[in-house]
DNA sequence: CGTAAAATTTAACTGCTGTTAAATCAAAGT
DNA sequence: ACTTTGATTTAACAGCAGTTAAATTTTACG
């Protein structure tokens, strides 16, 4: 019996392709289309172009457009988004913990190679991680079957202070404030206390092994715990 | 003072023009002009193809193109070549020693990350393997410079019967063939009698630690060793 | 409600890497 | 030296992913 893959119908989709697809998911998972321009800005074209495109992607059965609306992805778009994703997460823990890179550096390496390895590599790379179900940020790592670990995070900001819990997830791709995070001591695994939101938008008290931590609203809301 | 790298000036190559210089690289090895049918042949595109490529490259410095007679690497396109080949061998010794891919396995996953990896990460793969100066294979890995270590490796077809020497190199990128010789012990590092060689290109027959193993010359000559 | 601003699409075009078919060149044999 | 064969190049074109500029649609505001 030949060994099946859950993808073995998802040749013939190229980088360009699957780096479409993994914007789409990310901008559509409020349940909204994603529009033009933002998938656009992401990915550093044209809203033209990217228009010109997501109609390809249309016909491919790839993603779901209804004209100046926005897109969608279809089942088919999703699965194939959710391999690359799923690849991408178990790169960055493999170059952190395999490689030894550091936290903000991961996610450039895995958005070069996301499209390069096959099966056999991301299979391997599972293995030597043991299953990993979160990559070093604390994103969930779908299994192959697209389907992600359940787990009890929530947003710092929607909880009230006094709070006592671990960091879980930091939610950015923006490695200058990954790595002032980091400094902080703000990453997955993390004790923290919440000391304070100050109003109108305000500064966010935060205490951790560190000491106390004053954050903006900008990088306080990037942060996911799970309440003790 | 910034970090500098030998092939700061390299940049602005793509995939497509990295494999042709790589091909390319291999062909000349004997100082001869790679022909275009040959090129098409190992790219797996056709010679029309080829051809027309070819003249790209040459208008952009990157091969030495004599019309009709062949193509030589100019100094830039060689260099560039030997890049792409640090980085396929790291690559393969990285894929063998750190994630257990079996010998026969490395190339191919080589070839879809040589590309796609940068500067940092061929640094990390270098350091991670100690500065290795040999693939899984035996070939040789140059330095940033592209200077290759100098080595006592001599055709084992060239050695008269009766010698003994250790493995260096097994000159071939076809799985099938990888994967047999493995399984007969001969692997970089084994050590090898050379019993005989029938004449009329009979077989070769050598002693390993594996016992009596008999090769045909299509294979034997893959094999290259440094004398007792 | 109508219009200005913003978002989106379409049109025409570019660059890259390939294709097939036809033309051309080179090498080798008689 | 001529001719045949094989290698190579050229011509015309295709597919993909992008561009700019113009046209169009949507949205939001007064």
């Amino acid at each position: 019996m030949a060994k099946t893959s859950t993808f073995t119908d998802l040749v013939g989709v190229n980088d360009a392709t699957l780096h479409y697809l993994d914007v789409i998911y990310r901008l559509t998972l409020d349940g909204n289309a994603a529009n033009t321009t933002e998938i656009a800005a992401k990915l550093g074209v044209t809203p033209s172009g990217a228009s010109v495109m997501l109609k390809r992607l249309a016909d491919r059965k790839l993603v779901q457009l209804t004209p100046y609306k926005g897109a969608l992805l279809t089942s088919l778009g999703k699965r194939i988004a959710l391999r690359t994703i799923r690849r991408h997460r178990l790169l960055e823990m493999f170059l952190g913990q395999v490689m030894g890179f550091a936290w903000h550096e991961v996610d450039l390496h895995a958005h070069a190679l996301e499209t390069s390895i096959n099966e056999a590599f991301e299979d391997r790379m599972d293995e030597m991680l043991d299953h990993p179900t979160r990559c070093p940020h604390g994103h969930l790592i779908p299994n192959k079957n697209g389907e992600f670990p359940v787990v009890n995070d929530v947003p710092l900001l929607t909880q009230a202070a006094g709070t006592r819990g671990t960091v879980r997830c930091v939610d950015t791709d923006n490695g200058d404030w990954l790595k002032y995070l980091g400094e902080q001591g703000l990453m997955p695994g993390a004790a923290v206390l919440l000391r304070s939101i100050a109003p109108y938008g305000g500064p966010v008290t935060l205490e951790t092994k560190h000491g106390a931590v004053s954050l903006g609203r900008n990088l306080a809301e990037l942060i996911y715990i799970e309440p003790a």
